[in-house]
Formats: structure tokens, C-alpha cells, sequence
DNA sequence: CCATCCTACTTGTCTAGACAAGCTGACGCA
DNA sequence: TGCGTCAGCTTGTCTAGACAAGTAGGATGG
């Protein structure tokens, strides 16, 4: 690495260089959104680097979000009105044990089922067809925190069945057999129903965050997956920074 | 750009080449999750590009977080058990106008008042000191869809109430006085109050999905909002796709 | 007046080589 | 046996130059 001799701190390359200096211009406002910023060539010029380099660093502004370019026109500062962020879906067990929490799961079923004609069309089978399900609550400290209700389409995971779901998840077993594609998420509020109130220990009708989640290969659904959190136990939460 | 003749379709550049042979080779599960793949000096030997191209397709993929590097050590596929996706939180007038419906805003609060010590505590003033307070009730097509509860730092946005916000939104006012640096978010599910339930025209109780976001310049936190939205009427949606 | 061409500027990408720095395992020495 | 050294792999980064391609505006010709 280029040794920028710097006397005590955290001597950033050159191109981290160049990103910084654009990043603090934009957030002191030095460019309004949608205002050209310095060409590449300016910045060569003023921070005698290479172009590659300078490159770089507008490149990764661009898929940060913060400028827009186009070829033949330049940079341009961005629109920031839109706040966004990755949001980070996790398996539940990877999460809790992540916060040195204890983990444990309740199968409350585990079965192979024939799909009803709606659910067959959502996972992309002939109506009738044998679907699996898994209806697993899972607890973070022994207070039930997730109630998973989940159709698996068996031509992805065959073994999904065999697996022990109080040792290893859903999500770890499928991610196992079958390389993921493509993912869609839904995220709403909901009251909890007879069922999902007894298995989580709530009133029924009480406020829940329920997650609704499809992942497909290439060609296939492999699951849909219903996930229901008891509303004030659990938060999604998320930083932008950019 | 390199003109890599090809008949009919879309001639990729070397780099995005590359980036395609890795993902599919990911997508077909060649490489499981934690495994070596193959190094830079392997690509270029197979793709007979220079490093650099190969580097950057290497480097997309590692902030697309479908593999992960390590100097001195190589290239891995990542684990991908965490299902992860751009969640953008968008100013609700810009949404609904992008589906092509009705906005309007009925303000049922715009004024300064005394901070208690709370929220002094959570914007960085003195308990006691002035901030700005906006209740907004935003509807689609006539139907009330989110209940904006927001408190404003003046230092931020001296003009703050003196916008109409029948004609503009809080995020758009602070946005043009204001610039960005971080952004905080937590989603959860809560029942509305007696309050809410009456500007939504709900009944209280009903389960809501509550974003609460806070944002800050570098230095100072510029507002906090509480954004309400009736459970079956609104969802977040999000896809992932490698 | 209008269409066309040309030029200058912009970003998009690739190359071949270089040095830095982290990791691993083999080798040699006490 | 135990330990340090070093070679050989890896990624991380920079350079100087090159050509391609999109855009805008001015000059030119009809």
C-alpha cells in the first residue's frame, strides 16, 4: 500500500482519499443535488493522482448512491430525498445467538401436505401436488419471539423432512441443498390470529410485524415462508450512512 | 468499449464477463458457501484479461456480498443465510404519486413548543428549549394511509413552519435546507392509540406498522418522526436478487 | 434558416506492470 | 522438539497511457 506518511492516524489510500473529500463536500452541501461536480480530470489534477484512481472513488460514490453519472455529461450530485439502507434479513437463530441470547425452537408440525390449488400456484406446482410444511416457533430466552409457518416445494430439498429442526433451522437446511436466486419480502402489520396468539403467548388481535418471504432458484419456488413476531418484542432496525 | 463481437445480444464488457461466470457458477451452487474460489491469477489465466479487470469484478462481488476476500488468504463464496436487500424508505407523497394516485396532506399540528426532557435529550438540546412540531396525516386517494408525527430541530431548519405542507413534504423541506449524514431506523408492529386510530380512521387497537426514524447532520440530530401507518393498508416490499 | 460535421469535453473500460502486505507451510537451526 | 526465517501464494492498491463512446456547442455549407 501507498504509505502516505501521516504522524498518528489511520492513513487512508489515495482513493478513500479522493471518496472522502467528495463525501464531506456533499454533506456540507458544497453541491446541491443534481449540481455538476469536479470531472475526473480536475480531480487528477488536484489531488495528483491517476485516473483509475479517481475512478474508483466516483465509482463507488455511484453505487453508494451519492452521485449520479453519465458518460458525456459528468458527475452530478444526487438526490438524497430517499433514504435507503440494507436491510439485513437473518435467520433467527444466527440473530439471537448473536446477541449471546439462548436459541430453541418448538416443531409444532412437520409433515408432508397436498398444496391446495392456490398455494400450488404460488410455488409454481400442479394443484394436489405434495408440498411440505413446517410450523416452528422459535424462542429466544424462552420467550417465543417468531412463529414460522413454512411450504417447502420438495423437487428443491428433497431431505427436508428428515431434518431436526430443534438443532439446525429451516433457512440453514435449505441454503445447504439449494443455491438461492432471487428473493421477494414483504414486511406489514397484522393482528395475530387464534392460532399464532396461543403458540406465541399473546392476546389474540395483538399488533404483529409479520414478514412474508419467497425465494425461488433460477427456474423454481423453493419456499414461502410466513414469519409472525409478537409486535413489541421484535424491530427491524437499520443505519444509512453514507 | 472493448467490442467483444457477438451476434444478437448484449455484448458485456470483460469485467462484467467475469462477474457473470462467478455468479452463475454461485447461482449453480459450484461453490459452497465458504468454499475457495478460484483466485485472480486463475481468471486472468482463463479470461486472458489483465488483473485489474478481473480485480473489479472480484471487488463488485464482494460489496454485492456474494463472496468474500481475504489478503493473504483468496476469494470465498459467501454465506448467503442472510437474506439481505436494499430497503428504501421513500417520502410517501413521491411514492404514492409514483403509483399514479391522489395525495393530499391534512396538517393537524405545525408549531413550537417546550421540549420535555425526553426528547431535549434525544434531538442533543437543553430540556426546555423550543423544537418544532408537525402532525401530518397523509392520504392516498382519499384514504388515510400514514400519520407523520415529527419534531424538528430549529437549529436545522429555521424555516421549518413556515412551509405548507399541503403543497410540500417535512422530508422535501429538510432535505433543501439541510444536508444528510445518517439516517437511523426501526420498524415494528404496535397497536394504534386512541389518538392514532382517530386521524387514521381505524379502530384503536388495530395492529400498525410504525417506522421511527431519526436523522442527523454530522454534528446534530436535524428530526425525529414517528411514522404511522394502518396494518393491512401499507407494506414494505423489497426483492434480492444476486 | 437549417442541417451537418467537427471538435472538445465527459465518462467507461482495458492493459501491463509494479510494490505492499497478509497468510501458510517448508526449511534450517538450536 | 521447538522456534525463527523465508519463499511463495494470496489480495490491495496505484500508475500512465490508451481507445471507445456519449454529449454539447460551434463552424460550415446548403
Amino acid at each position: 500500500m501507498v504509505s502516505t506518511a501521516s504522524a498518528g492516524a489511520a492513513r487512508l489510500a489515495p482513493y478513500a482519499l479522493v471518496k472522502q473529500f467528495l463525501k464531506d463536500g456533499l454533506a456540507a452541501g458544497q453541491w446541491a443535488p443534481g449540481a455538476l461536480m469536479p470531472s475526473e480530470a480536475e480531480l487528477v489534477a488536484r489531488f495528483q493522482v491517476s485516473r483509475m484512481t479517481v475512478n474508483r472513488a466516483l465509482r463507488e460514490l455511484q453505487t453508494d448512491g451519492l452521485v449520479q453519472r453519465s458518460q458525456g455529461l459528468g458527475t452530478f450530485a444526487a438526490q438524497l430525498d430517499k433514504v435507503s439502507s440494507t436491510l439485513t434479513i437473518r435467520d433467527l437463530h444466527a440473530e439471537i445467538e448473536a446477541r449471546g441470547h439462548q436459541h430453541h425452537a418448538v416443531v409444532h408440525l412437520q409433515r408432508s401436505e397436498k398444496a391446495p390449488a392456490a398455494l400450488a400456484l404460488r410455488l409454481g406446482l400442479a394443484t394436489g401436488a405434495r408440498v411440505f410444511h413446517t410450523l416452528i416457533v422459535h424462542h429466544e430466552n424462552g420467550l417465543p419471539l417468531q412463529c414460522e409457518d413454512r411450504y417447502v416445494n420438495p423437487a428443491c430439498a428433497p431431505g427436508y423432512l428428515l431434518a431436526d429442526f430443534t438443532r439446525t433451522t429451516p433457512t440453514r437446511v435449505l441454503f445447504e441443498t439449494t443455491a438461492l436466486w432471487r428473493a421477494h419480502y414483504a414486511i406489514e402489520a397484522a393482528p395475530a390470529s387464534a392460532d399464532e396468539a396461543r403458540l406465541l403467548g399473546v392476546a389474540v388481535g395483538e399488533a404483529c410485524l409479520v414478514i412474508t418471504r419467497s425465494t425461488h432458484t433460477r427456474d423454481a419456488t423453493i419456499t414461502l415462508a410466513r414469519l409472525v413476531h409478537p409486535g413489541q418484542r421484535y424491530q427491524l432496525q437499520g443505519d444509512f450512512q453514507p
